[in-house]
DNA sequence: GTTCTTGCAAACCCTTTGCACGTCT
DNA sequence: AGACGTGCAAAGGGTTTGCAAGAAC
């Protein structure tokens, strides 16, 4: 039913949308980095994107990679997550609907799982408060399982 | 009957037993900044937390407070959150159990609400996978319902 | 034509690091 | 005594900003 191109012309509506909405302008860049985006499938922080748009003769500046994804972050089309210690990264709203991610304390191993049940909670906690929901960021901390490659043993073993 | 006393002694407990286990010493900087924490009632950056110790005459370095909280954040004393924009913040996991933070994406202002059922997915999932569940940090996005203050109408009236 | 956006580079902020000195065991 | 931790200041990395040139309306 939706082909690959009827889901990135879906993407574009919706920026279009927004970007009128708010009195914004379509600018060429902002269209240019929401079509390299939707050619993804990961997570990716700023800085790739800008890497990989300019390796690829796309040329484009960094700050205006930065002013596009903060827009596209707040018209939902993708998810800002900021795990521990590192950048910024952002996904797809699209991609991989409903899954979390699970971290490691210890040594940062991530684990990508899925539940529909916080997304119902996300809905329901923000009508509760007269807030719009649009998406969530959870991380849950534990202990990896692994003692050998977790640096878990600086002396222990278990 | 857990007198605020009682409860400062638990936390240095429970620090001990982790720096014990780690084979890491006990310094007098990583219990004076547990007892610090413990004085406040929110959530503080580490740069607060360095500022507030050394105007009060408690002198420690920026890198002796960025290492300790570290340390606390490991052994579970202290959660850590990233929110958007802002540099990172930690709380003790015993202030207000369970509680997360739902946050407007035009305007930033964040509200704190309390799920036991997020708490409890989270030990089901870490289980499923073989993690010792910890900790979480959930944010939920959504858009504020005040239309005078969040910046929202940039040109929407709602 | 006016206003907004882009690009560039510098500035900025938070956090980490290197090294000498001090402290814990 | 030896190993680890602290303090300081400087470096580092990601992100934001100021300003001039360019594009959108």
């Amino acid at each position: 039913m939706s082909s690959s191109s009827t889901e990135l012309e879906q993407l574009q509506q919706q920026f279009s949308d927004y970007l009128k909405r708010k009195k914004y302008r379509n600018t060429q860049e902002r269209y240019r980095v929401l079509d390299h985006i939707h050619a993804l499938d990961r997570h990716f922080s700023a800085d790739e994107l800008y890497l990989e748009m300019n390796n690829r003769g796309d040329r484009i500046s960094r700050a205006t990679v930065y002013s596009t994804l903060d827009l596209l972050t707040k018209c939902n089309i993708l998810v800002k997550h900021r795990f521990q210690g590192e950048s910024a990264h952002y996904e797809l709203s699209t991609r991989m609907p409903n899954h979390d991610h699970l971290m490691c304390v210890e040594c940062g191993r991530i684990v990508e799982f899925r539940s529909d049940e916080i997304a119902a909670i996300r809905d329901r906690v923000a009508s509760e408060f007269g807030y719009i929901p649009m998406t969530h960021s959870l991380q849950i901390f534990a202990r990896c399982p692994d003692p050998l490659t977790c640096e878990h043993n600086r002396s222990e073993v278990a």
